[in-house]
DNA sequence: TCATATTGTTTTGATTTCAAACAATTTGCG
DNA sequence: CGCAAATTGTTTGAAATCAAAACAATATGA
């Protein structure tokens, strides 16, 4: 007995203890949601269109807040900017602190985000295809009391 | 009036529409896990202790079948066990088909896990200290869901 | 004023992953 | 059986993603 209770495990291998784990769970599921994020939204990464995001709502804010709104390095973040920079997407402008840029989206930055919110809405659909809204909403909360 | 309602969203960033996806839940919470991980299970990560127990669970088994079941590729693999091959976690054996390897924990490999899997009951009831025992199988089944 | 802190940057390196091509081997069709 | 086709593990080359350390410019505060 003891047959392992789940869906499609692993291609015909024994998972073992590997679905009890919570971080095994949202590695799966991170990979599947990241998989038709990218097959819906091209171009641009999950991340990316998070930072712009981020941007969006944050019109000027600083290179050092972003990079610790994102838990990423101070020099992480110079090299994520200087592609979206590239792309046209942001731009840096000198903040009255001189030390410090500012990050705004451009006319195409906006265009793009706009384009990307509709696809987004519809990932999120397929995403959250095989749950009710209240499901939904339980799995966000569970998941907001994880992820600190 | 619209305050986001999250707990600690950005470091003070307005988050703006983020928190409502579950991608990007699923990354924080992902994020946060793992970390605790590596803090707890030192010098080897998640995804190759998870490997181990995919081993253990199946002793023998094909690199192919470990890449499919993993959803890497073949060549990934190679690499992967490699490392583990170097730390004499893991050995390969000709298979009765010759083309393929069959993948077997060494001693030192059952050891290691024997010892990770302690420090992983401990990770686990840490990351899930701010969940009931229902919501935590609640949460497991929801990102099955979500993770085919 | 001047020691201290912060900001963005450069450089360096580690990690993880895939794709394409390849030899060895097996399989299956005729 | 015999040979074309498929499979397996591998090598090579490349692309993302990220962090740590050191640095110059600038701001802060005692």
């Amino acid at each position: 007995m003891s047959r392992r209770t789940q869906r499609r495990p692993a291609a015909g291998l024994d998972p073992g203890p590997l679905p009890g784990l919570i971080g095994y769970r949202l590695r799966l599921a991170q990979q599947t949601v990241f998989r038709d994020f990218a097959a819906s939204v091209h171009g641009i990464s999950p991340g990316r269109i998070g930072m712009l995001l981020l941007v969006e709502a944050n019109p000027g804010v600083t290179q050092s807040r972003l990079a610790l709104a994102v838990g990423r390095d101070r020099s992480t973040m110079v090299g994520v900017l200087d592609q979206l920079e590239a792309k046209r997407l942001v731009e840096r402008r000198k903040g009255a602190d001189r030390r410090t840029n500012g990050v705004w989206l451009t006319r195409a930055g906006r265009s793009l985000l706009a384009r990307a919110k509709r696809a987004i809405a519809d990932h999120e659909q397929r995403v959250a295809a095989r749950l009710s809204a209240a499901e939904r909403a339980k799995l966000l909360e569970l998941l907001g009391r994880i992820g600190a």
